[in-house]
DNA sequence: GTTGAAGCGGAGGCAACTCTCCGCTTGGCG
DNA sequence: CGCCAAGCGGAGAGTTGCCTCCGCTTCAAC
């Protein structure tokens, strides 16, 4: 893979001072995606970035080449997650540990989701990224699952859908409650294991009432 | 409760027609609504009903109140769910069982959710209906803990974002793959389960690679 | 310093959506 | 039947969001 600034082959480099403009607009659209997901205007960021509209459009043609190439940064650690996991003792903590780290960079920025999960996102750096993940996920899964602690009528095409679960938990909540999210994730966590006996601890604690009327809202609002 | 056709007391009956248009509304509302949610155009109604967007905005003078007064009955069967509930044997297959129920409700209808989940949709009796429901459920809950069978970390505050995670996935795959919700319900429910041992079954099948990606890219296109 | 290509900003076109307004139509009472 | 209050439809105003276009500015090569 050749340096992360040329996105076309061998382009000719940019004037510097529109090598400056690129970089701020990256790095406001990293904040502004993290925060809304993907789907915001673009209009906001170059308000962010304090350069005009015209600069992005120019600089990034479409919204889906300006997610190409922030995203892939954030795939990146997908995948090192997963391949440490894949090193784990144990395969059963391998596969937990991985999916609640996934699902932390996943409560930490909105757009991994639409990027990792929505195969018509991006253009071939973040496809490529997919493909890459795909296999080691399924290793994982397939390690507990003969190790006897994952239930085997779990299958890895499950994982998408597990994480829109307990992303829209934590898009509802993230602003009332950061941390809400993980109360959720070992609830699904001790769902997947064979057997579970015991009280069990969902760690951070419920919304209380007036909370949990604030998240509803507030995500209702956002949408 | 008075009669369901006067919205404000004693108001003067509609003219024929008039009354003739304001069930079309209703009907058509409740057909669009459960499909696409309480967030779409007005006008779209207006078109399915085949009245002008003038006879729908006169008659219910914004959305709320259209909502308040459609989506009452509804929210009414899933009273008398957790009615039922209530009266079983065992209060772990009561918990269990109107969760399960309640969930196929939000899964057939889109709206719904926002009716009982969001505060601050629709007027009075949606509050009411609310009012009264939670009690219910919050009953529910205590009395499987009782018996030792929900896991007593679990409250029922919990219950609204359980019903945003399953409902996630119902709106993702609602159109590719109707029943699969009940699949990751499942998943939910063994992990409400006190203790839990064996294989289980989850029930419907996951997703093949196919029409998992259909199913990804037809709901972040609705979004 | 001069010059032209590269880059810039934001006005404005276009589309989707919500809701209002007003001239025409119609039901039903006397 | 004749009348008019009640009701109707849909044009269009106001808004928001995406993106294009073009006249002006700036860089940097010479």
């Amino acid at each position: 893979m050749t340096d992360a600034s040329q996105t076309a082959v061998a382009a000719r480099p940019l004037r510097r001072d529109a090598e400056r403009n690129r970089k701020r607009i990256l790095a406001s659209a990293a904040v502004l995606f993290a925060e809304r997901g993907v789907d915001i205007g673009l209009d906001d960021v170059a308000r962010h970035a304090g350069v005009g509209v015209g600069t992005v459009y120019r600089r990034f043609p479409d919204r889906e080449t300006l997610i190409d190439e922030l995203l892939d940064e954030k795939t990146a650690r997908v995948e090192s997650l997963a391949r440490e996991a894949l090193g784990a003792d144990d395969p059963w903590s391998g596969f937990a540990g991985f999916l609640e780290q996934a699902l932390e960079l996943h409560a930490e920025d909105r757009s991994l989701k639409q990027a990792l999960l929505v195969p018509t996102r991006g253009k071939e750096r973040l496809a490529a990224a997919r493909a890459r993940i795909e296999p080691l996920v399924a290793e994982l899964a397939t390690r507990a699952q003969d190790a006897g602690e994952l239930r085997p009528d779990f299958r890895f095409e499950d994982l998408p859908l597990l994480v829109e679960m307990v992303a829209a938990v934590s898009d509802a909540t993230h602003e009332t409650e950061p941390g809400l999210w993980r109360r959720y994730a070992r609830l699904v966590i001790d769902g997947l294991a064979t057997s579970r006996t015991g009280p069990g601890d969902l760690g951070a604690d419920a919304l209380d009432r007036e909370h949990l009327v604030d998240a509803l809202c507030t995500s209702a609002r956002e949408r």
